[in-house]
DNA sequence: CACTATAATTGTCCAAGACAAAATGTCAAG
DNA sequence: CTTGACATTTTGTCTTGGACAATTATAGTG
C-alpha cells in the first residue's frame, strides 16, 4: 500500500508537476488558491500531490495560454470545451497581421499530402522518416524548410492540441526532423560567405528546430553560421559574437518562451552586444514583441531571412 | 544612470540567476539566508538582484556540488581555492569503485592528441571540427564513441571548471559532437535486430550526448532504436514504451542532473513500464545510483552496453 | 575496527501578502 | 465605427520566515 501505485492514480509532487506541466510553482499554487484548480491532494506532511488526470489537464490548459487564452477563462471550462477550443485552431491572439509561421493559407505549395501525421499516429517510425525524405528530395531543402515543415509543424501541434497524438509522438517527430535538418546541413559546404551568423537560443528556451531551420537556409546561400545549440546565457551570446566577430545574433524564441520576458531579454542582450552586430530575432515567440527597438530586427517569416542577407 | 549598464556590472533577476546557474530559486534564498552568499542588491521594489560576478560563482559551486561537494565547505572558500578543487579533478565522492565514464587511466587508445581543446581556445570552429572528423575516420565510430569522446568530454569539462573555456565554447563543443554523431548514425543502415530499444531523457534532463553515444553504439550493432530526445515526461516515456513494443527503455542522466530526485524517478517509470521491458540507465548522473533495483540495470560504462545487447 | 545513535547539514515545501506588467473594460471625442 | 485616454482587473512572480525529511557527519560503544 505505501508502494508506488501505477497508472491510473498515480500522484505527483510539486517539483515533478512543475517538470510536467511547464509551469511554475508559484503559479500552480496560486492557481489553486485563486480559482480552484488545480485541487492537489496532500500527503501527511501537507504537500500536494497531484492526480495524473490533474496533470494532464494542466498541460492541456498550458498550451491554451501559449496561444494566447487567459486562465481565468479557461480555468472553468470543461474538458469538452478546452478540446474545442484547442483543435478549433482560434489563437484568440491581437496578431499582428503579419503571422506568417503558421502554414500561409494560401499554400504556395500545391498541397503536398502530408501523411507524416498519419504515419505518426499508426506509430510506424520508419514511415516518417521515409516521408520527410521523399519530400526533402523532392521539392528541395529551400522549400521544405520554409513551405512544408511550418504548415507540417503546426499540423502536428493541432493533432496534439486536439488529443490525437501523444507527447511523445510530438517528441519523436521534432527528433527525426531535427535529425533531417542536421544531415541536410552538413551535406552543403560550409558556409563562408558575409554576413556570419551566430545562431542559438537564450536560457529559458530548449526549442531548436527553429534555429535549425534558419541555419539551413543560410548554408544553403552560402552564409557562414556559427550554431550554439540552445539556451546559451546572455553573457556568452555576447562573448562568443565578440570572439568569432559574428555580423549578426540570430535568436528562435518558440510559443512556450514567457511572452512576459521577450523584450527585457532582448534588450538585456542588445546592450550587451557590440552596436555594429545586428541581433534577428524569430519565430512563434517574438508574434507579440512590441515595438521597434533599435538595433533589433524581427523577422515575420522565415522566407525574409533571404532579404536580409544581401541588404539593398 | 537608470538605463542598462552593460557587460561588467550587469544584474540579474532571481530568475535569470536560477536559469544561469542550474540552482533553484529556494536555493539561492536559502543559501543567502544561511551562509550569506549569494549577497545580491536589491532593486526599488526590494527584489533580488545579481552582480554577474555572483552569478560566475555560483556557476562554479554548482559544478562542485555536481561533483560531490558540499556548500558548507566550499561557500566560505576564495575564489582561488575553488578553481583548484574543481580544476584538482577531485571527485570528493564516496564514488562506487566502478566509475568508468571518465578517461579510464588506462587509456586504451594510444593518446592521441586531443588538439580539439586548443582549437576551441583559440576560436576556430573549423578546425574543431575537421579534428573531430579525422579522429573518428581514424579509428572507426566505436572507439570514437567508447573512448575518444570521454575523455574529450572531460577535458573540455575540466577546462571549463579551470576558467580556460567560456560556456559558449563549451556548447559549441557540443552541438559539433552532436552533429557529428547524427550524421554518423543517419550514415548507417537502421538497425532492426533485437532488442529494440527506445532512447530518451527525463524532465530535468537536458543532455542528450549520452543518448546518442548509447545511439551509436546500437545502431552499429545493427539494434533497432527508437530516439525521443530529451525531457519526455515519465508517463509518455512508458505509452512510448507501449506503443512501439519495444524491449528496453535506456535514459541517460549527466552529473547535472539532482541526485536526489535520481532515485524516486527511476523507481517511478519502473513502475509504470510493463514489467518485460528492461530499463537501463546511465551517465555520470548515476554514480550515485544506491543499491540494486528490481528490473533497472546501470550501465557503469559505455563499453557495457555491447554485452547487455546479447545476453548470455 | 565496525556499528549505532545523535547531531548537523541541506534542499524543498508551505502560507499569505505584495506589487508591476499586461489585458480588459469604459467612456468620450473625432 | 474607430481612436485614444484612463481606470480596473487579471495574472505571474517575488518576498519572508517557518518547517521538515532526507542525507551526511560526528561521537560513542562494543
Amino acid at each position: 500500500m505505501a508502494v508506488n501505485d501505477s497508472a491510473p492514480g498515480s500522484l505527483v509532487n510539486i517539483a515533478v508537476a512543475e517538470r510536467e506541466t511547464g509551469l511554475g510553482k508559484d503559479t500552480l499554487r496560486v492557481w489553486e488558491r485563486r480559482y480552484g484548480f488545480p485541487r492537489p491532494r496532500r500527503d501527511a506532511h501537507g504537500d500536494r500531490l497531484y492526480p495524473r488526470e490533474q496533470i494532464t489537464r494542466l498541460r492541456l490548459m498550458k498550451r491554451l495560454l501559449d496561444n494566447g487564452h487567459r486562465p481565468g477563462r479557461i480555468v472553468p471550462a470543461s474538458d469538452a470545451e478546452l478540446q474545442e477550443l484547442s483543435s478549433g485552431n482560434v489563437p484568440a491572439l491581437p496578431v499582428s497581421s503579419d503571422l506568417d509561421y503558421a502554414a500561409s493559407q494560401t499554400a504556395s505549395t500545391p498541397d503536398l499530402p502530408l501523411n507524416e501525421l498519419a504515419a505518426l499516429k499508426r506509430h510506424d517510425p520508419t514511415a516518417v522518416r521515409t516521408l520527410l525524405l521523399q519530400q526533402l528530395a523532392r521539392i528541395g531543402l529551400e522549400r521544405f524548410v520554409t513551405d512544408l515543415l511550418p504548415r507540417l509543424n503546426t499540423l502536428i501541434g493541432d493533432a496534439w492540441a486536439a488529443g490525437e497524438l501523444a507527447i511523445f509522438q510530438e517528441h519523436f517527430y521534432t527528433e527525426q526532423v531535427k535529425a533531417l535538418l542536421i544531415q541536410a546541413i552538413n551535406n552543403l559546404p560550409a558556409g563562408t560567405r558575409r554576413p556570419r551568423v551566430l545562431l542559438t537560443t537564450v536560457p529559458g528556451e530548449h526549442h531548436v528546430l527553429g534555429v535549425l531551420m534558419v541555419e539551413a537556409l543560410l548554408t544553403l546561400r552560402g552564409v557562414g553560421t556559427l550554431s550554439l545549440g540552445a539556451q546559451t546565457p546572455l553573457h556568452d551570446i555576447a562573448a562568443a559574437a565578440a570572439a568569432h566577430t559574428v555580423d549578426v545574433v540570430a535568436l528562435s524564441f518558440s510559443s512556450a518562451f514567457p511572452a512576459r520576458q521577450l523584450t527585457p531579454v532582448v534588450s538585456e542582450l542588445r546592450s550587451q552586444l557590440p552596436a555594429e552586430v545586428r541581433l534577428w530575432i524569430g519565430g512563434m515567440g517574438t508574434l507579440g514583441f512590441q515595438g521597434p527597438m533599435t538595433g533589433v530586427e524581427r523577422l515575420s517569416s522565415l522566407s525574409s531571412v533571404g532579404p536580409l542577407i544581401d541588404p539593398v
